[in-house]
DNA sequence: CAGGATCCTAAACGATACTG
DNA sequence: CAGTATCGTTTAGGATCCTG
């Protein structure tokens, strides 16, 4: 055992080397690379439909609210700012009472919502043909 | 009210028309739509991963769990459990002793994953890009 | 209107022990 | 080896109330 208490090879992103030399190639798999972090915030449950509905158009806050069907003010408002503070979302606030919010996507945030409505588009047109391909569940399994 | 307990409008691919005349649009951002379901497997936190994982080629479970850093077999199991209810995943179980269970991805599963993968070259490929720029955090939220 | 603060429940997760 | 069962912890998530 060694002084640190690793729990794997290091990422090569935070291996000191210099950023601009380093290559990744299936990264993600290594569980300290700070690309995980990324791929949780933009694949996360309520991130995901609100980079789709910003892609459409810049929207404000309680729009983004009836657009992104089931989520609660809290999430969004906490999904908002982690999408932010990634740098894929502004946020623009206008100095106004009551309050007006406008949130819009970044350059990096479009290229990562383009991404995510193209992996959203594959599902949608492909939803009926995984859920009648769908290996039948037993009796038992459907109880459950 | 009615006499049922909605939540937001239904999607049409549980109104009760045909499947075959349906087309989808947007319906991921509709509530009540399966696709949402299946959205969530394929983008769960270990789902990508493994989906990744097995895209390279079939493995047997702890190979699985070696490639795919930090993974408990708890999870691991319980994913790919999911993956092959959603019929992604293939599971052969070789009648030998020790047990010897090989994984490896369906046609629809490999369609999956190709765009998964596809998804997370773009994240490896930006991940330093997108942390330089990152607005900085406060000294506050820092030491949060 | 856009949230922040609070409280609470449910789900995800991980570690460990055990089994065919 | 490939899980299952159990337990305890952590995080996600929702509901409600409150404020500039």
């Amino acid at each position: 055992m060694t002084d640190t208490a690793e729990t794997g090879p290091r990422c090569m992103l935070n291996s000191g080397a210099p950023l601009s030399e380093l290559i990744q190639t299936g990264e993600l798999l290594n569980q300290n690379c700070p690309s995980r972090e990324i791929l949780r915030h933009l694949t996360s449950r309520w991130g995901v439909l609100v980079l789709i509905a910003l892609l459409e158009k810049d929207r404000r806050f309680s729009e983004i609210r009836r657009t992104v069907g089931g989520v609660s003010e809290k999430m969004l408002a906490q999904t908002l700012q982690t999408l932010e503070a990634d740098g894929f979302v502004n946020r623009y606030s206008h100095p106004v009472v009551p309050p007006h919010v406008d949130y819009s996507l970044t350059p990096i945030g479009r290229e990562a919502a383009t991404k995510v409505r193209d992996f959203a588009d594959w599902i949608e047109v492909n939803t009926i043909r995984i859920l009648s391909a769908r290996p039948h569940q037993s009796q038992a399994e459907a109880v459950e």
